[in-house]
DNA sequence: CATGAATGAGACTTCATTCAT
DNA sequence: GATGAATGAAGTCTCATTCAT
């Protein structure tokens, strides 16, 4: 049940309505990218997609309404990603690598999308936050579940503690690229980036573990 | 040279400023955090604080200010805690360890300010976000030189292309506990919280390490 | 080309605006004339000219746009009678009488704004005050040309360093209509205070000239 | 019976009311100069005085009361010259001359002082108005007289029914000293300026009289 | 379906004035 | 008599939203 925002529309033929909210989330998310959610105008959405602001109002109900089409975007193509990873067959390890990969290609192809989403989701009012979080539990979800798996199968160990925070922590990871952009990408490309990410979460920082150790004895 | 943002301020007795700029902060952050800072109204805060409208802006010279005084609140909060671990003898993994938990502890007191700070710094213009990056990247810095220390201790193994990242990583970790604490506190303590993310960032997953392995064999 | 202030509008339609700007030439200038130009808000200009607040803005950038809008329709109707005058045939005296009397009776007709357009003019920022500077210079320049026309045929005496002051003193007449007109409607009418004007003009005190005279001898 | 504007003040000892009020007034003519008055502050009138917001309001009651106290010290500046006049023997035409150019040398020495006067005076309310328009009446009186003696004499030949415009004639030609300097500076020294003046409304453009003429005959 | 002019609540900020110290 | 912190009414301008064409 793939629960998606009701956005009111007055125009009734559905493909236009379609079309016209893909243009919709284009054009918001170079403007909200830019200037912010808040400080651009509806008025420049509608520019930026190529019609009156009258029209814009043809097709949403709110200036909010427009922050829900670009979450839904962003999270409509994770999900497809990992749809097609359905039909691969990783296991174990080369699975969760490739869940996370997958995750992170698509932050990095929105990542304009993600950036906004991500910064000004959370000032939104009662019914609409409760909607965005309900999407980002989801995919945390996902994550728990997969490593969930690992853990049965043996390939790591993660204790069903820290499991919750390990999926949030990949999740956040991912959007990492996004808002500390400014940084990062002084330093790595997309490609470094999701390596060293999943070897660090991997692997952490291969301290000499006092407690576990070792091997013999 | 902590680099200070100039704020101006109307009244010259300094005392009085200080005194008055500590409501502003407490009352910014409230408010802020309950309603966002474009949501929340110059007058709220300054009917939060105690004051008029006019008041505040004896202290204050714009809107934006009122973010900066959060920032270098926070800002100043975690340095602190820092300062005084100077005088502590922890040393490696131990000191490591320390300087992580003193500013996962900073983060959870000032939970309200380091999200405010979070969530709305980004969307402010040039000048004003450029200070507060400056500041990101000092902190970031901080642990880098962390890593390096332990790194050279031989207690870590960190390589030098992933360090940034890492210190990037404890950054966001810290932050993680306000951003996504709609989510975190229901499973966790702060406790657990802090005992839990330096485990990981630590050790990761304990994957058997297809790469460097294995001590017999 | 008469270097026409870009005055910024919302509203594409040129029909409209130029509609639009009429009404808030006619609401300013009677506003701006009871109150004043800083005392007159723009809430009353739009009142005045019977639309809202913000429809106002659709049609100006500022208030002090407001100004400059009162200013060209001042310099804008002097400029339509002189033309017409081109083509009437005065010459000499008559000419340079037809020239002060089509000004002096612009000036009546307008009386308000030009004493809007007087008053408060002056207090604008740099760039504003330049444009309505370089307005006012050159209806010098135009009475400083008839000037010179009318010497050139002999029918009067100015040196050529009196004459921009003259000239001056012409726009000045003119204007005193407007600033002085508290004391100067006690006493005259306008055809009586255009006849005084420029026989005063042309012939001052008629004093017994001490230097160059006289007729015989 | 000078009528002197009642300004209020909160100190009784009257040499140290009239000390800062002298300061008052140079400190407001030069920002009110600079910044035209509305757009000058009482606190930057305060400071540029030397002394702080809360000593001003102690020698006036309202800021248009600066005004009143430039206003004040314009007029009794001119008084004062004409007083000094009084003694000397002129008469007739020279007596005439000796008038207007005292007039215009005060002008010119409290230019500033007169520009403010002159720009900001007529934008206020109705009881503060009539009093500076009662102040400007007089002199405009002065002048009249003048014109009436001299034309007693015999020097000057101009009617009755002329004679108010042209008493307003001087009085404008003195202000426009201040309010034209931008442009009359350019050509004029205030020596020059004057002899020409006197010169224009002595004998205007010299026009051969088509209608009194001529001598002989 | 598209347009874009109109609306007006509401935001930020200024500043004349007061009054306790 | 001097100070300057506090006040809050009021001003300019923005912008999400509507609706007649």
């Amino acid at each position: 049940m793939p629960s998606r925002k009701d956005i009111p529309s007055i125009v009734k033929n559905q493909r236009l309505v379609d079309q016209r909210r893909q243009q919709i989330i284009r054009a918001a998310v170079r403007a909200f990218h830019e200037k912010g959610y808040h400080r651009t105008t509806t008025r420049e959405v509608a520019a930026a997609a190529g019609f009156s602001i009258g029209t814009l109002y043809e097709y949403i109900g709110s200036k909010e309404d427009i922050l829900f089409l670009v979450c839904d975007a962003v999270y409509d193509d994770v999900t497809a990603r990992w749809k097609e990873l359905q039909q691969s067959d990783g296991t174990g390890l080369e699975r969760l690598r490739q869940v996370m990969e997958a995750y992170f290609r698509s932050v990095d192809d929105l990542q304009d999308a993600v950036l906004v989403m991500y910064q000004e989701t959370k000032s939104l009012s009662g019914d609409a936050l409760a909607y965005v979080l309900e999407k980002e539990t989801r995919m945390q979800q996902v994550f728990q579940q997969e490593l969930a798996e690992a853990e049965k199968l043996g390939v790591i160990h993660l204790s069903e503690e820290a499991r919750p925070l390990f999926a949030h922590q990949i999740l956040v990871a991912g959007q990492m690229w996004t808002f500390r952009r400014w940084a990062l990408s002084k330093h790595y490309s997309i490609d470094t980036y999701i390596r060293l990410q999943i070897d660090q979460l991997f692997y952490g920082l291969r301290v000499q573990d006092e407690r576990k150790e070792t091997c013999g004895s």
